[in-house]
RNA sequence: AGGGCUAUCGCCAAACGGUAAGGCAACGGACUCUGACUCCGUCAUUUCAAGGUUCGAAUCCUUGUAGCCCUGCCA
């Protein structure tokens, strides 16, 4: 509530920098993705405070594609990305741009490169190029072509935008510096052809601009001041000003880096996310156990939580790795006041109440979220027999073991105490009925007061029960080995997805409709939200078992 | 001849020479129609290490150490 001080960021330390010295009047960012693949919690990290930072500052903020390689993008990604961004609430309003259509001036600028004798057009092949450029401790060589005329140069160039040579044959280089101790200084392509089909331009073109060309290009286009991206990026920054400062863009943009966002225990790298699709360890780039937008999304997680979390993680160039408590608890924190909290039960065990009629039933006001009126109430029929959780009835409890066991008293939740007097086995031993005995002065909301029980547990009325196939999903890596070994394989837990027959409270909107359920460590569960338009819901129990009580 | 960046509680993260915020996690206790939520309380005499400057240092200087990034015609 009043705790809304977080403190500002180095990047707003930055800009007010900028502000203050008149560098710019104005913040204007964007988010860039390569139309390559889907996009993830570190994606939703840059969009926020990119967007977050043109909102605070009364600025702008673009959403642009940044599809300079038509061998890795296609359209289907461009839509996905589009949709994810949306959904966390980044509004580019009429500000979405793609690269590509910005090619015919990045090729006037390395025209004008060239002229300027900045670059050069080399026949060195793409394993020559490695060879002369040195290493990290040893300086590179001038390429035999660096010292073309500045007219061959406009020649070549004009033949490789003409398609007059192969794949590879040629390049355009910038002209800087071979022993630059930065590789990225020395001489790096800046244009490369490509004869291939681009997903925006089509045949248009034969040549596409490197990274490092186009993008302080499409920025200063835009008229971005701030172009934030990720700290891999520090070592081009000097290239960056380089082509801004060679092009003569007035009030050129400036880059700043953060540190990437990286959660504990969770597979983040787009190498290993795609590996665990292909083998089909998980069912797709949304499957549950995934941190991509598009799986939080279908597991229940709302655009506020995600908002919250990547506010709490903070910004930073330190190199760091959010613990993964942190997502659950903005989840939880953000859905428990607005969803319904209903009851489910996951591994059913038949309890009968021996003083209840047998053909009666009732039907009993649940609130649909004990903390939120506003969220009113449902109701819930009540009989002689219900499912109660497994876990709920020990024979033989422990120490400070609240549930029901033989003697003891709780509060179903919504109804009634009961007493457990006695409970069947089967042959093999296992618990199969649980029987007990309610008092019916003790009706929830009846202001009974007479005594206290320790425990609540949550049911559902056998009678009315909507059976369910659930899917429960756990950590896909197993906590204690961490992520990946040493070869680079990862942990995979083998226990990441069980299939359960639960029972549902009966009159769950839409429940039949859901294919699945999520159970996500620390006890949250939901619907599956995929294919369903209906929102998450939260499970009494399952939302509120965190970390409580860890039977031995 | 290597270069760049980063080091503050188990995990994030403030502090910008004036005497170590906050959140997550954890742990006590109160409350409870779920052991959750809520509420109260505990949790860095010390900031990678060692020196130095200063009345005063996490902040400045020196020397080390550790981690991350860079040798794509990927972004």
């Amino acid at each position: 509530m009043e705790n809304e001080v977080i403190s500002k960021n180095f990047i707003e330390t930055e800009i007010d920098k900028d502000l203050a010295e008149g560098v710019y009047d104005t913040v204007h960012t964007r988010f860039p993705p390569e139309p390559n693949g889907y996009l993830h919690i570190g994606h939703a990290k840059s969009i926020l405070l990119n967007y977050g930072l043109a909102k605070k500052y009364g600025g702008k903020f673009n959403m642009r594609f940044d599809d300079t390689n038509p061998t890795k993008e296609k359209t289907e990604f461009v839509d996905a990305i589009k949709k994810d961004i949306q959904w966390l609430g980044a509004d580019w309003e009429d500000r979405l741009f793609f690269a590509s259509d910005y090619f015919r001036q990045m090729y006037e600028a390395a025209v004008t490169l060239i002229k300027k004798g900045k670059a050069y057009v080399c026949d060195l092949t793409a394993a020559q190029i490695r060879e002369y450029r040195g290493t990290l401790t040893e300086p590179g060589k001038n390429s035999p072509y660096r010292d073309r005329s500045v007219e061959e140069n406009l020649e070549l160039f004009e033949n490789m935008k003409n398609g007059v040579y192969k794949d590879g044959e040629k390049v355009l280089r910038a002209k800087i510096d071979m022993a630059s101790p930065n590789m990225n200084m020395r001489d790096p392509v800046i244009y490369r052809v490509a004869h291939m089909s681009h997903h925006n331009t089509g045949d248009a073109w034969c040549i596409y601009p490197m990274y490092d060309f186009a993008h302080p290009i499409e920025d200063a286009i835009e008229g971005i001041t701030h172009s934030i991206c990720t700290l891999e990026f520090e070592d081009h920054r000097p290239l960056y000003d380089w082509v801004v400062r060679e092009l003569a863009y007035p009030n050129p943009p400036r880059q700043i880096e953060f540190a990437k966002l990286y959660l504990t225990n969770v597979v983040t790298g787009k190498r290993y996310i795609k590996k665990l699709v292909e083998d089909g360890i998980v069912d797709g780039w949304d499957d549950p156990r995934l941190v991509s937008i598009s799986a939080l999304r279908r597991r229940g997680f709302t655009p506020e939580s995600i908002q919250m979390f990547v506010e709490l993680c903070g910004v930073s160039k330190s190199q760091s790795s959010v613990d993964y408590a942190m997502l659950e608890y903005c989840i939880r924190e953000d859905l428990k006041m607005k969803r319904s909290r209903m009851m489910a039960v996951l591994d059913p065990i038949k309890l009968v109440i021996d003083n209840y009629p047998e053909d009666k039933t009732e039907y009993l006001d649940a609130a649909n979220n004990l903390e939120n009126e506003a969220l009113g109430s449902r109701k819930i029929p009540f009989g002689r027999e219900l499912y109660i959780e497994r876990e709920d009835f020990m024979e033989n409890p422990p120490k400070k073991y609240f549930r029901l066991f033989p003697g003891n008293e709780v509060r179903l939740m919504h109804a009634y105490f009961v007493k457990c007097e006695s409970f069947v086995k089967d042959d093999s031993g296992k618990v199969t009925e649980v029987h007990c005995t309610y008092d019916p002065e003790t009706k929830a909301g009846s202001g009974f007061a007479g005594r206290k029980v320790k425990g609540t547990i949550h049911w559902v009325p056998a009678a009315q029960a909507i059976d369910a196939e659930v899917r429960l999903y756990e950590n896909l890596i197993d906590e204690e080995k961490g992520v990946y070994n040493e070869d680079g394989s990862m942990n995979i837990n083998p226990d990441s997805l069980k299939i359960a027959h639960a029972k549902l409270e009966p009159g769950l909107k839409g429940a039949k409709a859901y294919e699945s359920f999520q159970f996500v460590r620390n006890g949250f569960f939901c619907v599956d939200a995929k294919d369903s338009k209906e929102d998450a819901l939260v499970f009494n129990r399952i939302v509120s078992l965190k970390s409580s009580f860890k039977l031995k």
